[in-house]
DNA sequence: GTGGTCTAGACCACC
DNA sequence: GTGGTCTAGACCACG
């Protein structure tokens, strides 16, 4: 489970881990009954307070996405019907249209948005090749 | 000049207004040195505080997409962004950063992700142009 | 860190502030990563509301001379100015222009004013190099 | 009688107008019973509210440095011992220092700092000329 | 009428 | 404890 912040988003770091963590269930990354990684150490991985990420699970627990057994864990729930490809896209077309809307402020050409958008892309690859070198 | 506040979205109401606004601008419903709708007038329109629509012009105009003149109303100005181009990179890379998470968790592939980033820019381009059939 | 507010210039205290910790800053007063009040302490001190001391770092934060972090608190950061070198001579221009009216109405002839201007610099950098004898 | 208005400085109109009669007066450029211009085309001159231009006089007025007979227009009032050179010169080094805090923050080095002083003294000279080609 | 600022007090997110 | 946001209502400066 990897989850990344943007502290520049403006909107909150919990709200941020529910929406990826929602996002991943979504898309069939976590399958049903997969364990979450534990409350302590994804806030020492994010370096954010453990009652923030708490306050995540609290709230998936409350939309049903996932399950706690005390003193076991977090569990993802039954029962999702993850999106199909073309909703999945839809979703991430609406956030490529908020980037738009900012390139055209900043006054950045066609070339140098395709730039950064290949280049962050090869930078998150990197991060996490370099994370988890054995795995996924 | 249509705006509307989403109070389930976690973002605050007054960077709604701020985007909203920048989207208007950017897609060209709004065109340079329009007036914007007066502060007061806006806040009773959503049912606001005039503060919160105040900070969201405040905010607008720090990006240099409106200018404000005391007693006479905000405008939209026509000379966006005087941030130093890595500046400006570095604000678009911070963005383009929370959409690759997204993607990430949604299973979104490279392909398809760049195949998004073009798609959106040439939809954008285009609504512009039918926008604005005589300039750019 | 010493802030007083004078409520006789015509000047709003919000921005009093902000010019007082600019000058802080520029003088080698508080250093980077020093921090700073905390906002409702500053507040307390000066027995102003909270949101006016908001307000000042508000904007010295985008002004690029302090960094927030929620919960944190606030600290003096070390990269400032990201604006284009023809915007930042802009503000100087302008800010200048309201030194030379000044001159011109206490008849303050072109040398003077060009001594002035080259002596205050001279002391001001004498006045750092003081500060921080070890650095700079 | 020379007023120009600086919009960037935080400082009301009126307040400005105020403070620059105040310096003509002490630095003598205005002699006791000289007339000032009158508030309507001042107003028209400065393209401010003539409201404005009254407040101004208002408060001179009630600072007894100006005196106003009904249907004449306003005149300097007697009494005023012009400040001395060294008075003067010290009203602008305050001034001065705050445009050098400014420089620093904006990361704008001596000489271009000086260069901008200079160009700027220049440019209000050429105004003047501009406008009043034939006195002063 | 416009925008700008301040106050008092509240709630939320985060450490 | 920290900062961030919002509300309600007030006063000022300006046109």
């Amino acid at each position: 489970m990897r989850i990344e912040l943007n502290y520049k988003s403006g909107q909150s770091p919990y709200l941020q881990i529910v929406e990826q963590i929602k996002y991943a269930v979504a898309a069939g990354s976590i399958e049903s009954h997969d364990p979450l990684p534990s409350i302590r150490s994804l806030a020492q991985e994010l370096r954010i307070n453990h009652n923030t990420v708490a306050k995540a699970y609290t709230e998936l627990e409350r939309s049903g996405i996932i399950a706690t057994r005390a003193g076991k864990g977090c569990y993802v729930t039954d029962n999702h019907s993850p999106l199909k490809k073309s909703a999945r896209r839809q979703i991430l077309s609406d956030a490529v249209d908020g980037v738009i809307v900012e390139a055209f402020h900043l006054k950045i050409d066609h070339n140098t948005y395709l730039q950064v958008c290949e280049e962050r892309w090869s930078a998150f690859e990197k991060r996490r090749k370099e994370k988890r070198p054995t795995k996924n």
